[in-house]
Parts: C-alpha cells; structure tokens; sequence
DNA sequence: TGCAACGTACGATTTTATTCGTACCTTTGG
DNA sequence: CCAAAGGTACGAATAAAATCGTACGTTGCA
C-alpha cells in the first residue's frame, strides 16, 4: 500500500510546523511553539497545539504519548513534500516549465550573483552524473 | 505615490482570474469564466462575477462600465505579481535561496533535459548582458 | 500537602476564501 | 409588446483555515 503523502496538501501553518520538525527532529509543542514565536510567528501555545493535533489526526504527523510531554515527528517527508508544492507551484504559475520560473528568478533583482554562480554548479554536477 | 501592487497578495482563485486576463487582454465576466470552466475549474457564472467585482474594488481589476457588458482588465502586472509571489515562495520554502529551489527542481524527475537546457541557455545568455 | 508551572483536550470563535441564489435591469427578435 | 437571453448587483451560505479560552490532569517542590 502506498503512503498517504498524498492526500494532504500541508497548508501555510502546517507547513511551518513540519519546518520546524524538519529542522529540530521530534520535538515537544513547546519547543515547536517557542521556535515559531522566535520568528516572530506570534501564535498562542494553545493555537498550536490545536494544529499540531490535527495534523496527526491527518497523519501528517506522528505522536509519541508515552510521556506526559507527546513528542511529534514529522510523517512526511520534506523533500518530497517539497517538490510536491513545487511543482504544483510551476504549473499554476509557469504553465508547467520550470525554465519559466527561473527565467524570473534571472530578472529579480534579489537573486544575488553568488546564487546564480550556485545555480550554475549545481546544473554542471547535474550534467556530469548523467 | 507609489502603485498599491504590494497591498494584495491575489488568493488562488484571483490568481486564475487574473491569468485569464493576461492571456486573453481586457474582457468581460463571460469570456473569463467560459475560459476557466473550458480547464476543467468548474464554476458558476456569477461566482466569476462576484470575484471579479471584489477584485475591482480591491483594485486589482480596472472595470470599464461604460457599455452594459463590462470590460475588466488586469491592474497587476503580471512579471511583477508572480516575481513578488516567487521570492515569497522561495523564502518560506526554501530558507531564500534560489538554488535550493533549482536543487530541487534537478532532483525531479519531471524536469526534462530539454528544460534544463533552456535553464543554461538561461544563464548564458544572462551572464553576457552583465 | 498544596500550589504554581506546565501539559493535554476540545469546543467554539474568528477570519478568510469561495461559491451561489435571487432580484432586477437591458437588449433583441417575433 | 413581451418573452427569452444574457447582463449586473448584492446578500448570504459554505467551506476552509487559523486562533484561542477554558477545563482539567500531572509534576515538582517549598
């Protein structure tokens, strides 16, 4: 049976939980809640653990009760999250062609000579293991 | 005085209306929502209507009502809309840096090569202009 | 032993986004 | 003239996302 990684497209603030798991590995809502607030994410204890809650009802995450402290993990994994939201995000916005995108990533100004020296490399390593 | 380009970040329906327009140049309620209901996003008429309508007065539409048929157009820029929505992408997903993104779009396998060789071709060509 | 600190549970509220029904105009062809 | 077709206006219903208050259990320690 396939994994359910599917079914759930994480949304805004659950994607900043799992960022935060990512990050940090099984942790406590404590310490998810107080890193969230770190980044001037402002959000109520409660609020938090409400989301994280819901989000292992969903199975996007795992919940260790055995102590008191419930220590959840991440049951989706972030890479494959990731290149879900991704190519999700190149069709809605670049018709699907990823060389759209960075045709835009070239013309903003943000996008510092040191990434695209980065970008270069990584497509030269890319071209060498083929 | 600055543009209010800034002020409103389109929500996903806004952003299929607002593709409509980019495609299509200045048109009415009808034409956009045939277009949307002919890819498969199943949607009344006057859903369109209203959405478009709120846009209006958000300003993110400009409204002709000088014929009975009202003619929308498009007050966002489009390079400039997703730009701002790309860098806010790459900065909750992935730390704003560009070439994780571009990592990640090497380790999917949906990425064909002909993509990646527009992408160098990309930053060829940007490379000379400096 | 008792109270402050810290946990979880969970319903309810708030906020935002999206959809749609209904009323009512305008145009047009028979 | 009037009915059908096709517009707009607008409040309200739904749905989805996010937030929070309050109740209550557990632990540590003065």
């Amino acid at each position: 049976m396939k994994s359910k990684q599917h079914e759930a497209e994480p949304t805004k603030a659950e994607m900043d939980i799992l960022q935060v798991l990512w990050d940090c590995g099984p942790s406590t809502v404590r310490l998810v809640n107080d890193t969230l607030n770190a980044q001037k994410k402002a959000v109520q204890y409660t609020s938090t653990l409400k989301q994280m809650q819901v989000m292992s009802e969903k199975g996007m995450l795992l919940r260790d009760e055995s102590s008191m402290k419930h220590i959840y993990t991440a049951a989706l994994d972030e890479q494959t999250t990731k290149a879900q939201l991704l190519d999700k995000f190149v069709n809605t916005m670049y018709k699907g062609s990823p060389s759209n995108l960075v045709m835009q990533l070239l013309g903003n100004k943000k996008t510092s000579q040191a990434e695209l020296d980065a970008i270069r490399a990584l497509l030269d390593q890319h071209q060498n293991e083929l």
